[in-house]
DNA sequence: GACGTTTTAGACAATAGTGTCTAATTTGAC
DNA sequence: GTCAAATTAGACACTATTGTCTAAAACGTC
């Protein structure tokens, strides 16, 4: 899916390009596979036609079909770990406007890892599979909303600190703004449609402003009281 | 799972009660295997012996296995709508302290429909099958979530009118009470645990104390603002 | 152009699941 | 007790899938 690829869902066999980018095409035939029928729905043909490769080669790469589906998550899990990495180093030190910042920050979370393909995927095998697998549910949960949960509660504390916000549970208040972000999305995630990029802006800015006024430092915020109704973005509100 | 039944997973075949029981074992047992291994997953042969009955009579009843996932999916539906509804009503109509109510609200919401069984059944079935059967999925909608949430809204519009909400978008407002609700629920129900009573309190706690932060009116709550860190509760923080 | 590796198509056995059919048995109602 | 309806076990044909095997073809490298 992420992976630089031939698309051609159906190519009728021969050469395409060097031998050994072969495992990419079959991990991203096998994760869209596996993501759209579960794991007992899925067949090795229909894999292995939508990768645009013979079924034997599956068998040489992949010894069996939980081998394959083992791996799938593995790759997902790295991709997403490593974009979730780099994500969360964009948060600027010297905060200029904090509520613009979350908002941004935010979005990018969301269109990078949370509702890109690979989020979708993660998400979905886990809920399907993860408690057949217990110990690939537990590398998720370390790895993926673990990490992005201690690590926003470090952000949190960071701002907490320089007086930009007032809490008492950073962990919570982690929590709470990924709960904030996904509540305009998660409806619209089910459906399997991807949010488009206003969506995702409205959702992040949603959030993003309940969350301060629950948390912004009193006098530090302007968005923090009152202004309620004069507000100076037109469509803050509106269903995602 | 609901329903009353014997729960007698491996009788050996003959005669346990009414004929028309019959029905209600089946579909109980089915959901449950559909839960637990997806639509391709699950075999008729295992419905049938978790339901203590033949295989012929599950074909008898429900004519193939889309028709039964169809039935099962409708009961379920139908159950958790049922449940909704009077949890709906049982907010006081004249409320005395308002983050007390929400919060009992909140707990038997969940408790009853969003994390039973029969909501875990939902909730895994529409991620696992709802592409499949966008009608299905459609349901769900309308009748799930979609009701729940112009019901909440109607009830922060009553809040608001009366004064002691502050809002201007009510169903962002619902979605958003929701979100906060399974903010430190989620993790768990994907794990397929069900939580506690302590913990559904303290997520609920947790979750009606930042909507009144961000939401309950200026000068009207006690909890809206700054006095942070003397908290009359101590357990109110804690991962759920 | 030759060579070793990888890939491929296709056949193959083994297994599992769906849905049908039948004859025997049980059940509930009268 | 009788009778009709429901239920049962078991066999059955059919299809799909997994995983193996083999001989032929394509590939990359030299």
């Amino acid at each position: 899916m992420t992976n630089p690829k031939e698309a051609a869902p159906k190519a009728t066999g021969h050469t395409q390009r060097g031998q050994c980018s072969k495992r990419l095409s079959i991990l991203d035939a096998a994760a869209e596979v596996f993501c759209r029928e579960g794991f007992a729905g899925a067949s090795i043909d229909e894999i292995a036609v939508e990768a645009g490769v013979s079924r034997q080669t599956i068998y040489n790469h992949y010894r069996e079909k939980e081998t394959l589906f083992t791996a799938v998550v593995e790759d997902v899990m790295n991709r997403t770990n490593a974009s979730l990495f780099s994500i969360l180093a964009t948060f600027p030190g010297t905060p200029g406007n904090l509520e613009d910042d979350l908002t941004a920050f935010a979005v990018r979370l969301t269109k990078n890892c949370l509702c890109n393909q690979d989020g979708k995927i993660l998400r979905k095998l886990v809920q399907s599979e993860g408690e057949r697998y217990p110990q690939l549910f537990e590398g998720w949960r370390k790895h993926g909303p673990g990490r992005i949960g201690t690590a926003l509660a470090a952000l949190f504390a960071r701002l907490s600190h320089g007086g930009a916000l007032q809490m008492d549970d950073f962990d919570l208040a982690a929590r709470q703004f990924l709960a904030l972000v996904n509540a305009d999305l998660q409806m619209l995630m089910l459906f399997g449609e991807s949010p488009t990029a206003e969506q995702l802006d409205n959702a992040a800015r949603n959030a993003v402003h309940t969350f301060l006024r629950a948390y912004s430092a009193p006098a530090a915020n302007p968005a923090t009281r009152l202004p309620m109704r004069a507000d100076s973005d037109p469509r803050r509100t509106g269903q995602a």
